[in-house]
Parts: C-alpha cells; structure tokens; sequence
RNA sequence: GGAAGGGUAGCGAAGUGGUCAAACGCGGCAGACUGUAAAUCUGUUCCUUCGGGUUCAAUGGUUCGACUCCAUUCCCUUCCA
C-alpha cells in the first residue's frame, strides 16, 4: 500500500490542491509544515490528531516542519461566529514557550516561531511586498470571511489568512517547504499561501487538509463538557485520557483507530473483527486508550492509568494502601484536611460540589462515596479515624470522578 | 457622525407593570438500566443557616410594586455617511 492508499484508507485526506500530490507523496520526499496557533499553554487531542499526519509522513522519508504561530496567535483565525478575543502579547509568548516545548518532546520534529518573521515586517512592506498579490475579492470569496461578512469582520482578522500565506511562502523560500498540512478548517488559509508562492515566486506549492474527527454526536473528537483534553499530563491526567478514549462510542472506535493510531490495516481489520464479536469486551477501545496514551505519554504513563482504572472500576478502593492510592491517582484533584470537618463542608469547600444545595442532592441521590461506600450522611465527620492508613479520604462524585483528600 | 434593532440564567429563546427565581429547548449534573457504551426513563440545574437573600447590561428615576415604564451611560448588530 503507498502513503497516499494508506491515508485514504484512514480517512486522513478531505482536500488536496492538485492530484499531482498523489504522485510527489508517493515517490518523493518532500518537506512540509503543520501549525497551529498558541491560543492555550498546552495542546490538547485534537492537535494531536492532526499533528500525527506530521509522524506518518515521517515514515514515508518526508521532513516535518511544526508551526507554532507567534505572530498569528496575536492576531486570531477568524472563527465562524464572531470576532475572537485578543490573547495579551505575553500570554502569547508565554504559550509559545510552552507550545514549542511540548511539540518537540511529543514529536521530535523541527520547530518553528512564524513570530521570527513576522515581527520586523513593517506595514509598508506588508502591503507592498505581499498585499499587492493578493485581491481583495479572492479573500472575500474565502469561506470563512464570506460567513462573517452579515456579523461584521475586523480589518485584523479580515488579514489573518494573508499572514498565515506569508508563512507557507516564508517558509517555501527559506526551508524548501512545497506542501502545508491542516484541518479542514484551514483549507482557505491554505490556498492563501498557494495563491501567494504561484504570484509572488512563480511556483506551485501544495495543500492537504484532514477532514475533522467527530463523534457520531458530531461532536468533535476529544471535547469533553467544554473542557479540551490537553496533552500536559498536568491538565489532564493520563488517568483522565484514558477513561475518554476508554469510552470510544463502539460506532467511532474503529475510525479512531484508523486515525490515531499506526497499527496497520490488517491489525485494524482483526482488532474489528474480534470488536464485532464481542463489543462488551471494548477490546478497541482498549487498544485505542492504549496506543495513544503511550504515544503521548509513554509506557509507564499508560500502566498507571490502566491500573488505576482497573482499581476504580472492578476492585474496592479501600482494598488499597495508601501508598498505592497515592501513586494510581497521581494527577486527580486533591485537597488536605486537617482535624474534623463535616461531609457537607468537605464537599462544599474542595470546589467537589458548587454548593451546599448541590451537595445535599448528590447526598440524598447516593451520588457520593466515601473510601468506595455511598454516604448519605452530611454530618458524618471526615476526620483521620475514616482514613485509609489514617491518610487518605478518597471521595467519589457520581461514577466517574474522583477526588483525594490527604489528612493533615 | 446619522437611522434602525438589540443586550434575560452556561447557551438559544419567551416574558412588555404584580400570579416571576423568571415558560420552553439545548447543554450540564445526578439516579435507574448497561459494556465505565449508545438509546431511553426519572430527578435536578442562582445562593441559603430553608426564615429568606441576591438576579434579567450599568446607574439613577417613576410606582405600593419594575425583566417590563422614563432618563443617562456602556456594549453588540445592520443600514446610511
């Protein structure tokens, strides 16, 4: 199977600039470039997901280049909806920082600031040197702009896809990059860089773009109750990324695994096979949290995620020691206690309910355990006596979330 | 700068003087069922010491009483310049 079979039989490709790409990924080696914009201190999954196409073309002998956009992240990809929110020039850097940090250590590959050639182009130049290429009406035309134009767009996010050109150009000129990878989202920005390179250098440069991965909700992959699942095992634990993929809707598991992961078609095919079989067994679903925890996080990260699962689900809590508590739920939220504090209170002022009338309800739905027994008590006294060892309260909210207070 | 429309809970959206802590939908949270699934059903969704307290962009005013009326301010959208 060639590079270009095996992405189209994952479902990694929606567009591509020219059909001669088939061939240029097949036969030969070219250097391409993948971004995003330093909008958060971490990645979460769903850079993830499109950032591994920076690993599979790796494979086939191609030469990564990750983007994090400084420059661009001042200014903000238009969203669909209305004008984004300008990120503080230090929160930028800051995030950069982070970012770069993070995509290096994840990936391995050559990271780069498009800040560092962003920054000196002065407004002259800006308009002479690229804005001149560029019509207005073929900007207009663009998707994205043309679906803000009834809820009003700013001259600075109205300009984003020109910077974002600039750096596919910049980088074609100054590192040989002939191809840019994205989201679908970013096919207009994409082509702002191509239309660019072809007036601009004369030459032809090519895009791709991977459709996004939704749920059968047609939720996109990786969003949880707002929160994004981020790739800094401080944010989100690997105990939390595990129980996310773990749950992989039987209907999507199978394409997760095309799309995440590099087990090959015929080890998808089997793993389907026996998934058909026995869905109760969610062995995709395993396998899934499996191979993409240990990418992110390696080995060891994943045992511990497996063990801790396995703990909280099949075995009792306080069949446990201490010790080991400590060490499976590295990464859940935690509190201390010091002398006697009444279960209300604990709830109520460890954030683990919003308020005392919530708690109450949690109490009286059995919503709540203490050290894996549903208590309904308010009043009941959390205090070193109900610890495990004399040191740890571990408290459940609903099925799934858990929180650990240490005694003081 | 001018004209018009608008700002109600996490979101969308009713309410246009009292029966409004505010319909309805979505979302969230919990419970049942289950495969830690999906679907479904049930409860709940400002705070509370359960007396009550604080909310409908902000500030003042009218009124016994304001989300509803008036004034000013701020913000958003559209059209015109």
């Amino acid at each position: 199977m060639t590079l270009f079979e095996d992405l189209q039989w994952r479902g990694l490709i929606k567009d591509i600039s020219s059909p001669e790409l088939e061939k240029k990924l097949n036969e030969e080696k070219l250097t391409f470039y993948i971004g995003t914009d330093p909008t958060a201190d971490s990645m979460h999954i769903g850079h993830f997901s499109s950032f591994l196409i920076a690993t599979r073309l790796a494979k086939y002998g191609h030469k990564p280049i990750l983007l994090i956009g400084g420059a661009t992240g001042l200014i903000g990809d238009p969203k669909p909806s209305k004008e984004r929110q300008m990120i503080t020039v230090e929160e930028v850097k800051k995030n950069v920082d982070k970012l770069t940090h993070q995509a290096e250590e994840i990936f391995g590959f050559e990271v780069v600031n498009n800040y560092d050639w962003t920054k000196d182009i002065n407004v002259l130049n800006f308009l002479r040197d690229y804005g001149k290429y560029i019509n207005i009406n073929y900007m207009l035309d663009k998707d994205i702009i043309n679906r803000r134009l009834e809820s009003g767009i700013t001259f600075c996010e109205f300009a984003y896809t020109l910077l974002q050109g600039m750096d596919f150009v910049h980088l074609y000129e100054s590192k040989g990059v002939t191809l840019q990878v994205a989201g679908s989202d970013q096919w207009g920005n994409i082509t702002t860089g191509i239309e660019l390179a072809r007036k601009k250098n004369n030459v032809e440069l090519f895009g791709m773009t991977m459709p996004l991965i939704l749920d059968d909700n047609g939720v996109k992959f990786g969003k949880t109750e707002g929160n994004a699942l981020w790739l800094d095992k401080n944010k989100t634990s690997s105990y939390e990324l595990y129980q996310y993929l773990i749950n992989s809707s039987d209907t999507c598991v199978i394409d997760y695994l095309k799309k995440l992961t590099f087990l090959t078609k015929k080890e998808i095919e089997e793993i389907e096979l026996q998934h058909n079989n026995n869905p109760e067994l969610r062995l995709a679903q395993k396998t899934l949290a499996k191979e993409v925890i240990t990418f992110i996080h390696g080995k060891e990260e994943f045992d511990k995620a497996l063990k801790m699962s396995e703990v909280l689900f099949s075995g009792n809590v306080n069949e446990l020691t201490s010790k080991e508590i400590e060490i499976c739920f590295k990464g859940v939220a935690n509190f201390d206690i010091s002398g006697d504090i009444t279960l209300l209170d604990l709830l109520t002022t460890n954030n683990i309910c919003s308020s005392r009338r919530e708690a109450r309800e949690f109490l009286n739905n059995g919503a709540i355990s203490v050290n894996g027994n549903i208590v309904k008590d308010e009043n009941m006294i959390i205090n070193k006596e109900c610890a495990i060892d004399e040191k740890i309260i571990v408290i459940r909210r609903g099925k799934k979330k858990y929180y650990l207070g240490f005694i003081k």
